[in-house]
DNA sequence: GCCATCATCTTTACGATGTCAAGATGTGTT
DNA sequence: AACACATCTTGACATCGTAAAGATGATGGC
């Protein structure tokens, strides 16, 4: 039964337990032995489900990453306006990775070319937050009646993304901001122009 | 004598034989005992020079800044202004990693803090490239003669450091840009506005 | 109900790795 | 020449990812 696993649900109790070792001690000591470990299984278990230990690792990222998108779409929702809804994303979007800045290396740090992203070169149909934000940004042309090309949207998308991805990288790695209280000053300004 | 080691340059020889085995295979085959059977060494001799691997890692860290600090550096000194200065070096930046995405995980990837970056948030003064775009950038302000007080200028500052490196992040990870043909259009307005 | 098939899990084993302790070896100093 | 010290070697250990072989339990056909 599910109790004892055997056909029960052990797959998703190593990617909970693979999280609940990366929020307690870092993606250092995740290890397959002791993921397993923890769901009181043999070392060798998990292979019945994850024919690596990257595939363990990239569900565990794709997991992190709905955990993201969670946020993301909250604070997409809860803004009044296409144009708040930008700023707030943005901020969102910071703020996830300052709060754990170890996700931002688990997700981002990786030498296996993470995988969760690209189906080669198809991120912008398949990476969740960009598709959140591509259609964030589409609603505020339409919202501010302005009229872009084809090209300067993918530039100015790509400007987006490219401020907020890295102001959360320089955050988490170079542990400048441990506060968010410069955001405010920062956001609408970096986002909208 | 410096052939054989024994007070010869072991230490340097396993930094560089390092980015050799980066280069060739990755950070994933970067080893101790592969490092050191390639210096012909016992495994355990770099341990006369090295606390850890991470102590390894992180001297390595900084030879790859400082080449990737010599490229920064030529783009700047080759420009005729201090606004060409400024978009050539974000150039120089993004393309830098564009060809090495691997250096790029490897820099900024990895769970132990960047030690190489950060003092104790004394980024400003210790970060080689961070001091170099901050010369650059009060350069271009004295030579358009534009005013600015002490929080904009930081501001300002973080907002061109994040916009270039998570241009140069998003590059390497979503595998997004190839070639660098849009990096003209793009780059005197995601810099200069 | 019985059995075969298959997914799931265990046991055992192997090589690679980081690290430590003890000792050997070379270098510089006095 | 003798000592101190840095450097390097040898051997050992725990941990890790992974593979092979077998046990165990569920499922479906008869």
């Amino acid at each position: 039964m599910s109790d004892n696993y055997h056909h029960g649900n052990l797959r998703q109790a190593l990617i909970d337990v693979g999280i609940k070792i990366i929020n307690e001690s870092g993606e250092a000591n995740l290890s397959l032995r002791k993921v397993a470990a923890r769901c009181k299984v043999s070392h060798a278990a998990p292979y019945a489900h994850f024919k690596d230990k990257d595939e363990l690792v990239e569900a565990i990222k794709a997991s992190v990453t709905e955990r993201f998108m969670e946020e993301l779409s909250a604070a997409v929702n809860n803004s009044l306006d296409a144009e708040r809804a930008l700023v707030d994303m943005g901020r969102s979007y910071v703020s996830f990775f300052v709060r754990r800045p170890d996700y931002f290396r688990f997700l981002f740090g990786n030498q296996n070319l993470t995988a969760h992203i690209r189906s080669d070169k198809q991120y912008e149909n398949d990476y969740p937050p960009f598709v959140l934000l591509k259609e964030t940004y589409l609603k505020y042309l339409k919202e501010k009646q302005l009229d872009k090309s084809e090209d300067e949207q993918e530039i100015e998308l790509l400007k987006l993304w490219a401020s907020v991805h890295g102001l959360a990288a320089i955050a988490c790695i170079s542990g400048v901001v441990t506060s968010f209280d410069w955001n405010d000053k920062i956001f609408s300004d970096l986002l909208i122009r």
